[in-house]
DNA sequence: CCTCTTGATCTACCATACAAGTCCATACTA
DNA sequence: TAGTATGGACTTGTATGGTAGATCAAGAGG
């Protein structure tokens, strides 16, 4: 409270407990392993992780500032259930935000993240063939924020990550045939030629179209899975 | 952790004493009564604000997860400094955020909140030729949210209100006359007339426009106060 | 004069204990 | 039987003590 000091700082990662819960945490429901309307308790949480409660307690902080639980102060706190309301507004969300970098990435893209990316799509086209589920999503993750840092936007890729979450969720519900894994590669792929020609209306509808692919079939898992929704 | 109970759930509002330090500690920070840099500790905020350190620990979370403060590990705690890399990226969320929400708007928007609105104009125009800085500024803030609530985007709104936090801490640093003020409530009106047009490219305009103007003087700010900058 | 060590003093982090509100089954009452 | 207390078993919220890590200043040794 004193006056500006400088405070030195050299970077950290800090690999806390409250970290190590809310990742653990976030990765468990995003994974249905927690299904929406779970109760959870700081007290289970933490003997299961062999936490206290405190780190617990933040790391739900965390999570309900993002929106995966609800903190019901003295009743509780669950996993949110599946809103199509809130599903419609996180695409919007994230369709404004990922279009805002592409255009972005227009104007100006970092040259040595830009050779990065063919790695990516390369291992990720290769995963798709395979239909090796787990490669294609990390590949996903790793496309979408290497467009972020290129377009130094990694300050919006952390708001991304946040909604992205809820459609992660959703996303482990649709089971994924190879062609729809096709699909997603090349929309990657339109997505990047699109930058490369600096022309941001392309850019902006490629990730558009893009994202609006991944709700599509949320119908149909409220259909067969009434009791994740609200 | 067990069988998805339902919970009853009837909403509370929580007037925690966590909640009381967030809002108190974010208000402080964008008033700039702690200037960016600003060290601040647990323990003394926790005897300034009259409560234990626990509340004032997950506080800072939040606004840590906000970006107005730096958690450094075992170091402590400082009031993020402004940079304009960040700002820009801040300006570049936020319109896209409000850009869809006005679009959004022009499908389809709550007559209700619609009628509302015009009361909202005109408290900011009557505080526009009075220059009442305070009404100005909690009138605009009541017109976003508005919009926001109309066009069902109330999830994305609580987005905006993070990246809106930076903007209104550096518009503090600016001093409105009231011309500037005038053009406000204009672009406002422009803003209106646009949704009830229904004409989505309009409102997409009239918001970025509106939104451009706020970190006009930003590189003026970085001339007259550097050592709030990093 | 420079480098390294050491220890005092900060900090955030974590664990534990306590307080207060909610829910629910049970028993009591009309 | 229906309605209403009541007490216990939950929950999250708050307070406090102790711990490990970071910083910095003073001093020893080169």
């Amino acid at each position: 409270m004193n006056a500006p000091t400088p405070l030195p700082l050299g970077h950290s990662k800090a690999p806390s407990a409250t970290r190590g819960v809310a990742d653990r945490l976030r990765q468990a429901i995003i994974s249905m392993e927690f299904p929406p309307g779970t109760r959870l308790s700081e007290g289970e949480i933490a003997t299961r992780y062999d936490v206290s409660r405190q780190p617990v307690r933040e790391a739900l902080i965390s999570l309900s500032r993002i929106g995966l639980v609800q903190v019901l102060p003295q009743r509780g706190t669950i996993v949110t259930r599946i809103s199509t309301r809130h599903m419609m507004q996180v695409r919007i969300a994230r369709e404004a935000l990922e279009s805002a970098i592409v255009q972005r990435a227009c104007e100006r893209f970092d040259p040595v993240i830009r050779g990065s990316i063919d790695a990516i799509l390369e291992t990720q086209a290769r995963a798709a063939c395979e239909g090796d589920y787990m490669t294609i999503t990390a590949a996903d993750s790793q496309f979408h924020a290497a467009l972020a840092t290129g377009a130094d936007c990694e300050m919006i890729w952390q708001m991304v990550l946040d909604v992205k979450a809820h459609m992660d969720r959703v996303r482990h519900l649709t089971l994924q045939d190879r062609d729809s894994m096709r699909i997603l590669v090349e929309q990657h792929r339109a997505i990047v030629d699109a930058i490369d020609q600096r022309d941001p209306e392309l850019a902006d509808h490629a990730m558009r179209h893009h994202l609006m692919e991944i709700l599509r079939d949320l119908p149909r898992v409220l259909a067969e899975r009434a009791d994740f929704f609200e």
